[in-house]
DNA sequence: GTAAGTAGTATACAAAAGGATAGTGAAAAA
DNA sequence: TTTTTCACTATCCTTTTGTATACTACTTAC
């Protein structure tokens, strides 16, 4: 009774250890965007209508919105050039880039994933 | 000028290769709950309810969805047993402890994320 | 003169995700 | 006898996400 309780008790820390980091960074990642802009940010500086080319079926508006997001995050930075016409750069942080393995990792396993799917079909 | 053509097409092509792939690991993995539920699953078969308390703010309705469609993309497999009264435990499939390493690498990212903030404020 | 590119914003709407609360029906514990 | 446990489902609601379309004001190219 005892020992149960306590066995229990010890794997719900070790698993609470877990989820609450895996959550604050999904609170600044998830969605259906970001890791796609931060993505084609990884390969140069681009502006907002280039990234809005290389990232396939995002809208002005939702890139417009996933960018401020991120640039409050710090994992992007927004720079003007000149006036007339404006031109906006935008480019990944360094802490941006520390995201460089994660997205290798959930490549890796999106390319396994889409193997295995398409070898059950 | 033809050589910023090429040059462009090809980062293009490159950025897509690394978006498809992702946005693959994103379909079947994105959300607030999916990863939290996954990572209860790792340290041992569990049911309903003990989900539920290891999940911190997960409601039934959600947990319920969710496992669903887990099981559906053969990341959690569920098991009855006996009928009165009804006992049914969730696990991992060989597949879904495929994602341990993802696991791993994105909650490094949010410890030193936390960390960051904590810093800052 | 017209179209296309620059970096977005405004508006309206639909769909998906998530939250709060209550209920089911049978059994076992208080 | 009331409560608790089990594994959910149902209903209603709000928030977030996403889509579509149009618009700004200026410049360059055709």
């Amino acid at each position: 009774m005892g020992k149960t309780k306590e066995t229990n008790q010890h794997t719900l820390d070790e698993c609470t250890k877990s989820i609450l980091p895996v959550r604050d960074a999904l609170e600044v990642l998830s969605g259906k965007w970001k890791l796609p802009i931060i993505i084609s940010l990884m390969f140069g500086n681009k502006r907002f209508s280039q990234i809005a080319k290389e990232v396939p079926g995002i809208t002005d508006k939702m890139l417009s919105k996933e960018l401020r997001e991120l640039e409050s995050n710090e994992l992007v930075k927004r720079t003007v050039y000149g006036s007339i016409p404006v031109v906006v750069e935008y480019s990944l942080t360094e802490y941006g880039h520390s995201l460089k393995i994660v997205i290798k990792t959930l490549r890796d396993w999106g390319v396994a994933h889409r193997k295995r799917m398409m070898v059950e079909s």
